[in-house]
DNA sequence: CCAAGGATAGAACGATCGTTCGAGTTCGCG
DNA sequence: CGCGAACTCGAACGATCGTTCTATCCTTGG
């Protein structure tokens, strides 16, 4: 279904690969060029340096996660439904890009300064979607704490972190996987019942 | 109040910076000689090659997390309280040992296959220590999911996210961020309420 | 059919990597 | 004091790193 692509493409997607494997620091140019079986100096044809190629890979993908996630928002009103299909789509592009989301959430401190502001942009970004969520939800009257920014952060935790042990292979299906971790933040930002 | 080490120690102390901020691939033995002020040759005096000092980190500092993890629970009985008492311990021991934490977390693919093991087998026991309190809670009719391990995935994603955004220096005092968080996480392992 | 420019390759650069070696220095203990 | 062990160092090895250069090939428009 994947038309195998050709030149530049070709070797974005194949250092999406090495780099999401391996890291920055760990995967070479020449890494990239044996893999796409071209030279070495075919890849600074394409592109000005190592990291101009993670740059295109944030641009190529990664940078297309908020979008999808306002995507999910748009014609939803009720604030626990918002959440939820922001999860949801979380969920669902993690898995669908599992390789450029490992990247966006590799914390590499080799970059340049200009990459590693690229990398905290699109992080920022959805980190303000979640806080705005929550606040909707706080509106509501659903969530009560005062520190709406932390639990953001936790439930990008339990999001982000099912990168680290969900493989799409497993025995488990995913959808129940997705419904299992949606349970889990929608039971948290709630407030404890009274009676307990 | 930290007397500074000698020798082996004060290698094993930088290394665990450096290896921190700059991950495995990303630090030079040169580097962490140099952060000590001594000799490249030196650290092979202390040590058989790179991956013998990771190794030696993970035995200094981070084996000692499931201990610490299993000691908080010696003396609770209540599920509630344990897993309270345990997500506390685990926040406390990972601002404490902070750059060691981060260690534990990052996915090196580039370790030998011992390297990986090692590490392996330390996010595995530490994962077993939740997936026996939830089990504990299912017992005592509190969680309700039959997919406890996913269930300790999430908790555990929240509780080692914080490692990506806490800084104790923040103006938000420590004791309330591990309030919030384990009150997110309290709230989550409960079945939603059956009026709501 | 030929010129131009994109695509590709191979060789080489200086830097840095992990690692080894041999030789000095210091230290503890008889 | 003497001697072996522990410690420390600088130099060097081969490998690999990011990057550059030059030269071909292939395609394509006039």
């Amino acid at each position: 279904m994947v038309e195998s692509p050709k030149g530049r493409d070709e070797l974005v997607e194949v250092a999406v690969d090495l780099f999401a494997k391996n890291g920055f620091a760990g995967t070479s140019i020449r890494d990239i060029a044996a893999a796409v079986g071209r030279s070495v100096s075919n890849v600074y044809h394409y592109f000005e340096n190592k990291e101009a190629l993670w740059l295109a890979i944030l641009e190529y993908s990664v940078k297309a996660l908020p979008e999808k996630l306002h995507a999910a928002l748009a014609d939803k009103q009720d604030p626990l439904e918002r959440l939820t299909a922001l999860v949801r789509a979380h969920l669902e592009a993690s898995v669908q890009h599992h390789r450029e989301s490992k990247i966006f959430f590799i914390d590499e401190e080799r970059l340049s300064p200009m990459g590693k502001r690229a990398n905290r942009r699109v992080q920022k970004e959805v980190l303000e979607i979640y806080v705005g969520e929550i606040e909707r939800l706080k509106a509501a009257g659903i969530v009560r704490t005062d520190e709406t920014k932390i639990m953001a952060f936790n439930v990008l935790g339990v999001v982000n972190w099912h990168l680290r042990w969900f493989r799409p292979v497993g025995k488990l299906k995913e959808e129940q996987v997705f419904n299992e971790i949606i349970g889990f933040i929608m039971r948290a930002v709630r407030e404890a019942p009274p009676g307990s």
